[in-house]
RNA sequence: GUGGGCGUAGCUCAGGUGGUUAGAGCGCCAGGUUGUGGUCCUGGAGGCCGCGGGUUCGAGUCCCGUCGCCCACCCCA
């Protein structure tokens, strides 16, 4: 060992490395199959943003904005922030290309958050979502929300609920607001001990806090979905309704208040009971009809989910979901031991024929090349020694029975890897 | 930002009240089987005991600090 001083990844990220890739892997294609199924195409678009765009777009005040941003300058002094979220770069994007609508895009993408880690939580998170934009039609809502529990389902999670409130457009909450102010004025030393200083910067807040005290107030006072405007009434209706009919269970969650401040009308959040109460959100999202323009774009609406794929991972383990979501299995493993450079050769061959193949290196024994062989996965070993390589032929053995051995010539060999590998 | 638990081999962990060459299981490597993995047997490699300081004749063990991990509050995915 050297010296040279040794380094860890970052407080709060993690490594993903071995077996559990392969379930990243088969979780991202999934969620790309049936991204694609309804009718989202991918976005890429930069980790960083000016930090305008997130503080316009998810609120100055709110918690991610306020405290929880990774902002920095770079080297000409421009304010940049590593997205927090995956919304406000999509809405961003949309309003500087003006694409046609109904635009529809997923993404997978990495979210950064300086909180303090914890089971589920992580600095640097990951999400899957989509973002439709160009349309208030409650039946995009429906689609939406449909593609995630779609997922879920594929996922396998069982033990997945989905709350869904609304939070009214600009005006019927704002005046929604200013009713639960003046309740909430009348009933300050009821509030609980965070709250009862600073319930009047974002009452809100309030229908979200889990304390006994809070929750006592505001199960009395005035609750949104009850006072949202006739419109916004009737698109929530729409959405639930559209919701039954296609067999997704909803529950109201006239408390759901979501950390961003650009959500309108639908809002949902899917939660999962087998991780308990601690970070039980697997994913959520809604509706931000007026995001396009606080991000100079003309009025646009738009809604979208996201959901995180450290959380799914952990739900699946917490439900005890044991089954792969990808195989990572080889074709074949070359074994050689003729000290040439015949595997060189082989594997080529072979990969260039559109098998998925794997060697041993540094001139091993036998023995110690059908052990890598055996670790690797794969459905057969080709062995090529000395035997083998007088004759002009290959073994093929099979690694996954008992371990049955033929011999082919090399002329053949593609011949009757197809044929044993498409059995 | 606040509080609690824990840092010993690649991994999971043992190491009473300080005492000399720091252990196990698994994994890895080699051999048993002079050409054959998955079972078995034998052997081997691999540790500044997270880091820094202190107490002591002597610290993996006690004290302080620090960093990291885990968990909870909070917030969220």
């Amino acid at each position: 060992m050297s010296d040279t001083p040794t380094f860890s990844a970052p407080i709060g990220t993690r490594d993903v490395i071995g077996p559990e890739s392969a379930q990243w892997e088969g979780l991202v294609s999934l969620f790309a199959t049936l991204a694609h199924r309804y009718g989202f195409s991918l976005i890429l678009s930069p980790l960083f943003e000016d930090v305008g765009v997130f503080h316009r777009g998810i609120g100055e005040e709110s918690e991610v904005a306020s405290k929880e941003m990774y902002v920095f300058e770079d080297r000409s002094g421009r304010r940049l922030a590593l997205r927090p979220e995956g919304t406000a770069s999509v809405v961003r994007a949309f309003v500087q290309h003006h694409p046609l609508t109904p635009f529809k895009a997923w993404y997978i993408t990495p979210a950064f958050r300086y909180e303090r880690p914890q089971a589920g939580r992580y600095r640097q998170h990951h999400q899957v979502g989509v973002e439709a934009l160009g349309t208030d039609d409650p039946a995009v809502d429906v689609e939406v929300i449909s593609l995630a529990a779609r997922f879920y389902g594929a996922l396998g999670l069982r033990r997945v609920r989905l709350l869904i409130n609304s939070m009214g457009h600009d005006e019927c909450r704002s005046a929604y607001v200013n009713r639960l102010g003046e309740y909430l004025a009348s009933h300050v030393a009821d509030l609980c001990d965070e709250h009862r200083e600073v319930w009047s910067k974002n009452p809100l807040r309030l229908l979200d806090c889990k304390k006994d005290a809070c929750v006592a107030v505001t199960s009395e006072g005035p609750m949104l979905i009850d006072h949202v405007c006739e419109d916004c009434r009737t698109h929530f209706v729409a959405v639930t309704e559209g919701l039954a009919a296609i067999g997704v269970e909803s529950e109201l969650a006239p408390r759901l208040v979501r950390g961003f401040d650009y959500y309108t009308r639908t809002t949902f959040e899917f939660v999962s009971d087998a991780l308990g109460t601690a970070q039980n959100a697997i994913g959520g999202g809604g509706r931000y009809d007026k995001l396009a323009e606080q991000l100079g774009g003309d009025p646009t609406s738009g809604i979208g989910f996201g959901s995180g794929v450290e959380r799914l991972l952990l739900a699946r383990a917490a439900e005890g979901i044991e089954t792969p979501l990808l195989e990572r299995g080889l074709d074949v493993f070359v074994v050689d031991t003729t000290g040439h450079d015949r595997a060189t050769v082989l594997v080529d061959t072979l990969r260039g024929a559109g098998f998925s193949v794997d060697r041993a290196y540094d001139q091993r024994s036998m023995k110690a090349q059908m052990k890598v062989a055996d670790r690797s996965g794969a459905a057969l070993a080709l062995i090529l020694g000395p035997r083998e390589d007088e004759v002009g032929e290959i073994s093929i053995r099979d690694l996954r029975g008992e371990g049955g051995q033929q011999n082919v010539t090399l002329t053949d060999l593609v011949a009757e890897l197809t044929r044993r590998l498409s059995q």
